[in-house]
DNA sequence: CGGGACTTTGAGCAAATTCAACCATTGTGG
DNA sequence: CCACAATGGTTGAATTTGCTCAAAGTCCCG
């Protein structure tokens, strides 16, 4: 357990030699993106990278929210607890994504490495000066929440009212859509996530995720070759049982439906 | 049923004599609130002031997003549907909250009128506009997003992991403070939707909803004088049973304790 | 080779849902 | 003004989904 590893300290490199940002891969899908190259350097005079070991804490909920983080590399899991440690993990966080959106004093959630972790860092107070100064960055902010929002909505229905199948289907459909939209192939998806950050996301236990990813095997809807990984055979037959709620805009008529 | 009523029309009133921003009562509480007395001709200027009906539809899911609204009197559910009908409740908005929050270009869920309900509509193009003009409105709209999206985070939890008592609870208790925010007495609650409506707020069947309550009622910490009220008879009680998420960043103590 | 963390599988259980009546309130037409 | 339909809410019984508890299997690393 490595709940005591205290957020990240200064990443040994030395920082300002270039312009990190300029030669950034992960830019063009981030909020830096927004930025032209000249501007670039503005960003970077306020940036630190840092770096998280699997398991290490980048911020706790309640703490205050004093950076902003982009992820460069890694994975990031967003997590709320109860005070009897029930666990609901609020998000995924994957390379080129912005963590710690929070324009309040203290983080809404906690965060924790999922894997090791390459980081940006911007202390919020300069960050904010800095969208005083570049409209077109605090546009791509209010974008990037406007997104999360949606997702959070569409995370609402699936906690609220979708089975345990089609939780698990959903899951794994949208984890193919973010690989498929970054140019990674979309049938073997990468789950750097443990069984039990798969339950605390979706809702359910531990052993019913178990279960359901045995079941979609049985069926011949996935493979694993391992349990890190997830294989789609049958995108169609996933897509019936998680529900299809994404044709929603197309048919529109169950508009009218109610129970 | 009256979701054929599609997008409301422009109230009857004529629109432009004075400035009606300038006399709004909800302002403050709202992101018109961003702008100062002379800013506000240009808000009011993009400005229709229209109504709807209990019922009434305001906007459906996957509709283009042409509209922003802030509600200046009624309340509104925001929901998503499964294709088979079952719903789910995103939110419930009030007096002064603002409505259609998305700067993509379709609706990201629907909205319906609760009650009798007034608005202010907004293009959003011109809105969009006067985001480039008024960074002080961008902000707010801002800050109004990242609430929103803690207070989705909250919602989250609360599907994925609280228990049918708790979820009630929670519901209870945080009408009672959004009462008391407002200036309100935060022991007699009113709650302007149905029993199934609460339901698909929470993830819970109707049914369930209702014993709860009951429930509550034979505990003597709520008592209902009809099913449209709750008045809150023992605080302390109902947020011990809510499971006191709140008390999280105090505590902290919890966030190392893993199931 | 052995310990530990994670995963899978099985059996029994419980919380919440579903199905089915019944009750209460409101509005309508005779 | 009353009867009664309609809507929404409550209550009960049976069922089910997913959870808990328990044990065994797998993989990784030292």
């Amino acid at each position: 357990m490595s709940h005591d590893n205290r957020p990240s300290r200064p990443l040994e490199l030395a920082p300002q030699i270039a312009n990190p940002c300029q030669a950034c891969a992960v830019r063009v899908h981030s909020v830096c993106g927004a930025l032209e190259p000249a501007e670039l350097n503005r960003l970077a005079a306020i940036t630190t990278q840092t770096e998280a070991e699997p398991g290490e804490t980048i911020f706790i909920e309640g703490d205050p929210a004093d950076h902003l983080f982009v992820v460069t590399g890694g994975g990031v899991r967003m997590y709320k607890l109860l005070p009897d440690g029930r666990r609901q993990i609020t998000g995924f966080i994957f390379t080129g994504d912005f963590l710690g959106l929070a324009l309040y004093d203290n983080y809404a959630y906690s965060a924790e490495a999922m894997t090791k972790l390459q980081l940006c860092r911007f202390p919020r107070r300069k960050l904010e000066k800095l969208l005083d100064e570049f409209p077109k960055l605090e546009r791509r902010l209010l974008k990037t929440a406007s997104n999360e929002l949606a997702a959070a909505q569409d995370q609402m229905l699936l906690l609220g009212r979708k089975t345990a199948r089609e939780k698990i289907a959903t899951f794994l459909l949208s984890l193919s859509e973010r690989a498929i939209r970054r140019g990674e192939r979309g049938d073997v998806i990468a789950l750097p996530m443990s069984r039990g950050d798969i339950g605390d996301y979706l809702g359910l236990a531990i052993e019913t995720v178990s279960r359901t990813f045995t079941r979609f095997k049985k069926l011949g809807v996935v493979y694993h070759s391992n349990p890190r990984e997830a294989k789609i055979l049958d995108r169609e037959t996933l897509q019936h049982i998680a529900g299809m709620a994404e044709d929603m805009s197309l048919t529109a008529t169950a508009a009218f439906r109610r129970r």
